[in-house]
DNA sequence: AATATTATAGTACGGTCGTACAATCGTCAA
DNA sequence: TTGACGATTGTACGACCGTACTATAATATT
């Protein structure tokens, strides 16, 4: 079991996450994560010097979690149409929450990009994850420069999918995109069976 | 000519979203435009008693714009086609300050859409003349429930698009995603010659 | 048990923001 | 020319924020 200190930092880190999401980064402030916390505002000081500190503590925790969940899929799924609609299943399944709050990166990269060039490499990073995965598994499908729009363009419908899901407040807008994405790869899978 | 307030007004708002596009609206502040407007900040207050009402002007502002730009379209273009390309082109003439600032209607919902949901309406409102205006097209192509369809998957197409090319500096993306939805605009219209 | 180190809390500082307000300026009618 | 009113300015207030600092409690080490 890790230390007193590793599991406050980690409950800090997870706090600091949720809101992150749900608030955006600007306006979380330290007294709400010391609220939430139950932690005192200097003790999260104590721990990450900075917000900035905080943040990217928050973003290597996601792409942790992020880069365990699609190796796991790797190795899990097989043909190359199911392991990609995974992806879409998955952003299916929180349609909910993508109403309420938007993508968690999408958003992120969206606040950061305009004043924080720094902090949102980090976000950046986060998407590259994404990508990079689904290039992979369309070079199963396509040769490599295909490979790579098609997994922009996937990446893409899902980023425009919630974005419009979050302004119209609506979980059916992402449900309608998942349909039209699954017909897009079915496409794309018989089209080229084993390239 | 309009009254020297009216003017002076207008130049307000006109200052107000071009910061409120390249910073945010959270990020801009009455000091920011009065430096950039060269009025007094007290005098900006005079024109608009809050910061709300300031983007509730700006947002009225943009709308006039879209619906005047729409409207044009739609009696200027011919076939269908030509007609949904248009908005491709826009996008894809507009890549470089989509890569830097991403979508201004889109980003603006994503600022707003966490924590002002009043102002998020009227953020929300802008994306609903593009949504309707693409519809609209759409019904000469497919059936009702099928154009709204289409309309959704096109506006997220860009907005993903836009939001991908924000995140990673890159207006290539934008044109990489305009030339995927002219393909995919094509499809469509060929399979559906007069429907 | 004594001590050093880690963990936690509370508070105060400097800065910025939106807003309010009082004072001044410009302009044009009476 | 005076006066009224719209336009403009500068400043001050209260709130909140990230951060720094100091003191205290808990834990570990010797």
């Amino acid at each position: 079991m890790p230390g007193k200190g590793q599991r406050a930092r980690a409950a800090i880190v997870e706090v600091a996450s949720d809101l992150f999401y749900r608030q955006g980064y600007g306006a979380t402030s330290y007294a709400d994560i010391a609220v939430r916390t139950g932690f005192g505002k200097g003790n999260i000081h104590y721990y990450f010097n900075s917000k900035e500190e905080l943040l990217k503590a928050v973003a290597e925790m996601r792409m942790e979690k992020y880069r365990k969940l699609l190796e796991q899929w790797s190795l899990e799924c097989g043909p190359p149409y199911d392991c990609l609609e995974r992806i879409v299943s998955l952003f299916e399944k929180n349609a909910g929450d993508l109403a309420k709050y938007g993508c968690p990166i999408g958003t992120l990269n969206d606040e950061l990009g305009k004043n924080n060039p720094e902090l949102q490499e980090e976000a950046r990073q986060m998407m590259d994850i994404f990508l990079r995965w689904l290039e992979a598994r369309f070079r199963a499908l396509l040769p490599p420069d295909e490979a790579r729009d098609h997994a922009e363009q996937l990446l893409a419908m899902a980023q425009g999918a919630a974005l419009l899901a979050h302004a119209y407040r609506d979980p059916g807008l992402v449900k309608r995109q998942a349909d039209a994405a699954r017909h897009w790869l079915s496409k794309i899978c018989e089209n080229e069976p084993h390239a």
